[in-house]
DNA sequence: GTCTATACCTCGATAGAC
DNA sequence: GTCTATCGAGGTATAGAC
């Protein structure tokens, strides 16, 4: 049988991290075993660990993975020239975007953080306040360019991730409101949150 | 030595709970032994179990003691005949204080609910349904009141959830802020969320 | 009520054959 | 690259002495 030399081996990879992804989303990085994952993928424990060195491996990688590619989408959907709100508008809109195609990896990013060595632990966090940072400075911005009236900075950063972050909790495709709905719905909370006028277009100064 | 009879199987009744409390929400349900448990307690593994039938019992009550306590306080602080607006504030209010002074609790309560079996799930998925319907009953009667103005009411009132408890995120006792600055800022967020005028005082139509 | 001892199971990780 | 076999450790829960 002619084989790609190599293609089973990515074949194995690709299905180790989706069925880890998967299998510890659903139990918990501590309730499932590598066997139970090497059974999803269809090989015998020893096997995986020509993949990975070892289950910390594993969980490292694939948050600093999902870490990676949200900071690389907001890298691409920002444009710091623009206007706060505007920018806040396209911060909402990433984020539930970006975050209900991946329920799986957002839920593992902050349910097992407790799992990681604290070497791992500090380079996921490092990520993650990279991108709330990323907020806090177009909230700055705002109450700077006078269309937001808002009290702490931090902690008005810190509500509207995880406002917008809980749509996850509740959010299942094809229920009752669809996306295009939902980014509506949290823009315009988020909007009255930090105390852009109701009546004001994103945008707009 | 005297020792009223049943006062020392208090002590370990209690030291369990506690101990089990504080070693869940550090290392997560599954991580966590009997052993572990049975040596922060100061007795062998083999005592434990004339406290608890097993390991999830000890889970289900942690969770649903806490949900219990949680409904009373509601149950008490609300006033079913006052304005939308001042039961609102009462709930922003009464869930901050609550959720801050327990964040153990609180942190087992939505991180250890996939490691209990279904029909313990699904009690504790009952009583949390019943504290969201208080919180939307609210919102419903602000938009009959006319002083709110807010979309679907089921997300505004899971957004607001999610906002108000991710402060036990990065709340920490003697921080920056302390706890009646923190209920000030989420107040004025989640009534510009839900389109109180900024001016408006709660208790008022 | 608590102890010691233990039954029985599953874990992560490795060794060596193919 | 994957297999089988295995090591040493540690898991929940129970039995029976005190």
């Amino acid at each position: 049988m002619a084989r790609t030399p190599g293609s089973r081996a990515e074949t194995t990879a690709s299905a180790l991290r989706r069925e880890a992804l998967r299998l510890i989303a659903r139990h918990g990085y501590a309730a499932v075993s590598m066997r139970q994952i090497a059974a999803a993928v269809g090989v015998q424990v020893g096997a995986l660990y020509a993949y990975t060195p070892d289950k910390q491996s594993l969980l490292y990688d694939l948050l600093a993975s999902h870490m990676q590619a949200l900071l690389a989408a907001w890298a691409e959907a920002d444009d710091p020239a623009a206007t706060a709100d505007d920018r806040l508008e396209r911060f909402v809109r990433l984020h539930l975007r970006f975050n209900l195609a991946r329920p799986e990896a957002v839920f593992l990013s902050y349910m097992e953080l407790r799992n990681l060595t604290p070497d791992n632990f500090a380079r996921i966090e490092a990520m993650r306040r990279s991108y709330e940072d990323g907020l806090t400075a177009i909230l700055t911005q705002g109450q700077a360019e006078g269309s937001m009236r808002h009290g702490d900075v931090r902690l008005t950063g810190m509500a509207i991730i995880a406002m917008l972050t809980g749509a996850n909790t509740w959010y299942r495709e094809g229920g009752r409101l669809d996306r295009a709905q939902i980014e509506q719905e949290y823009l315009t909370l988020v909007r009255g949150a930090v105390g852009i006028p109701a009546g004001a277009l994103a945008g707009q100064a």
